[in-house]
DNA sequence: TATCCTTATGCTAAATTTGAGAATAAATAG
DNA sequence: CTATTTATTCTCAAATTTAGCATAAGGATA
């Protein structure tokens, strides 16, 4: 029998999707990551956020299959268009494209693919439309931030709720599984943190029913049985966070762990920082990123030995102290070095 | 004014398109990478190649927006069906929406997605179809090989070449431009060479017209001026490497480049092997991905160190010389460090 | 003004990791 | 038995990283 690519038409689809764009556009301001959002609207408003705990939307726009030559020139031109930003360094996420990312009707029994986006701005930027605002990433995420040290929220809340998950596992062998999960996912007993788990840490809790979305999945879903270990007891037994619509968290998660990733290995740093700018700056930015503290000495002497930046020979002096020199980035670097990124030395300062 | 987002719809696109999978599905045997490769057929067939060098394309299939639940349920349910191969490792890589990747006839005027996944399967395993074929990776990018030096082709061809294509600019900026990014992406002039950049360097000779496919799509496209510097003549000028259907040689390229980057941070090389293997069997395929050779002792070493495997306690004697022992992969690797890959040592026995 | 506080920047000693290869072990081919 | 081949263990020097110490240079304040 031939493959399916032998037939006709090219093997290339027969039933139609529509396309949504999401972008994750992100900003850091006053040391915090942050990223753009709307108001979630019609049937989704109040879906999230119910028990008091509002809920945000991340910027879409749907794919105009006529005008936009490219999925990226697409997205640049509906932010444009919708928020007047405009948009620097652009990266392709994730498709995602599960049918139930959608619980209730699916757009008139249309199936929705959305295409993740992440894109990085410079601070001061902002969107001047009134339905949007940039919300602190963490403030979605509050189990990544280890800046002032491992958040006490996980032994507090995560780790107690992750071990009942644990328990309620079917057999040994399941149990064994999850433990097994949440240790390596959540660096719990002994196991260590790995910040470019962020995805992994989300879908976690979401398996385990104690992030808002998955209750409220499991609710709309008429007929699967809820996830294992939770049934619709409000907001009791959830981990703090702030939910979103749809699986806007989930792709939120996608682009903090790339993006963790992907500045040790690529100048993308730069594309949130002014052209010029002191070390501790720079470092700020790294931090809030990556969310820990870092040796400030070795950081700078990192980044100095990478070649990333230039001194300009001017000063600023509002710094509390002792005047900083002001860097810029250095382009020929990426002629010079395989991996331009900022490596991040030891955490803590 | 309110955000598009804010309209009834959800926002989530009112054009339709088709979704199609693509899949690069690797194994490694005789320490070579190879992917999966269908005829290409239909109005495909004699496309790519007419001067003598085949041309191949990558196996797909369309989504079900009905049956398939998940874009990577779809994916692995019609390759079992197509071709038998039990999917183990699958890795959603990239959504192609380019309108011009099919330069003809578009569907019927239908755009066409397609999200191209990166499967691994076990050396060995083949599929029993008549019309695939397990055909050499290097094959497609033989600029990519550095196991026996640098390839020589690169200054033969690749370089006189890209020169051409830099003099050739409009103007001086223009010129300046290009040869830094033909510098940085093939590491010319004393730039180093990045293993990842996988995918820049395909773009470029796209660019540059350098590749089949780049003359293919120029010819069809009625209406645009080809890309500069190049015209319709036959296969002269062109850099070595087999060609393939659309723009399936893209997403080889982004599979080989991802998968690179891949291997230093998640033990997947893994997935390429038999339950048991011994260090040489494991460094021969870390190299044949990597395209370089390494030295043994110290990729031993690093192995070693990382946690990565444990020995069986067996020997298997056919190795030549003193018998090796077997080793297999350390699960618990996992939840004892944050990147369990394989780091790669310097180059070079 | 002298002292203290703060941040910036330079420097170093110890610990680790890496690069290159010598040395030894254990098989097979003649 | 000897040469050859691959496996495995060690060593040593060079490079990098970690964790601080020390000094510089502002502003604030007694």
């Amino acid at each position: 029998m031939a493959l399916k690519s032998e037939s006709g038409s090219n093997g290339e689809s027969n039933g139609t999707v529509s396309i949504g764009l999401n972008a994750v556009i992100v900003a850091v301001t006053d040391e915090e990551p942050r990223l753009l959002t709307v108001r979630p609207s019609g049937r989704l408003r109040g879906q999230a956020g119910k028990g008091g705990r509002e809920s945000g939307a991340l910027p879409f726009g749907p794919l105009d299959p006529e005008k936009d030559r490219t999925l990226e020139l697409g997205l640049t031109r509906w932010v444009r268009e919708q928020t007047n930003l405009e948009l620097g360094y652009v990266e392709q996420l994730y498709t995602f494209g599960d049918r139930d990312r959608e619980p209730r009707s699916r757009s008139g029994g249309r199936r929705v693919l959305s295409v993740g986006y992440l894109a990085l701005v410079r601070e001061g930027q902002v969107a001047g439309r009134e339905e949007t605002s940039w919300r602190p990433w963490y403030e979605f995420f509050p189990w990544e931030d280890w800046r002032r040290g491992r958040p006490p929220l996980i032994d507090a809340a995560i780790e107690p709720a992750l071990d009942r998950w644990v328990e309620g596992g079917k057999d040994p062998l399941r149990r064994q599984e999850h433990r097994e999960r949440a240790d390596i996912t959540f660096g719990l007993r002994g196991a260590p943190w790995d910040g470019e788990r962020v995805l992994e840490r989300y879908e976690l809790l979401y398996e385990a029913g104690l992030v808002f979305e998955a209750r409220r999945d499991s609710e709309l879903s008429s007929a699967g049985e809820p996830a294992t270990g939770m049934g619709g007891r409000g907001e009791a037994g959830l981990v703090p966070g702030r939910s979103m619509v749809l699986d806007h968290r989930r792709i939120v998660a996608t682009a903090l762990g790339r993006l963790r990733g992907k500045i040790r290995y690529r100048p993308v740093v730069f594309e949130l920082l002014p052209p010029t700018f002191t070390y501790l700056q720079l470092q700020r930015v790294v931090e809030a990123l990556a969310g820990v503290r870092l040796h400030k000495q070795n950081f700078r002497r990192l980044v100095e030995k990478g070649g990333l930046v230039e001194g300009t020979g001017q000063l600023v002096s509002d710094t509390g102290g002792r005047p900083a020199e002001l860097f810029r980035f250095r382009h020929e670097v990426l002629r010079e070095r395989p991996t331009p990124g900022v490596g991040l030395p030891g955490v803590h300062s």
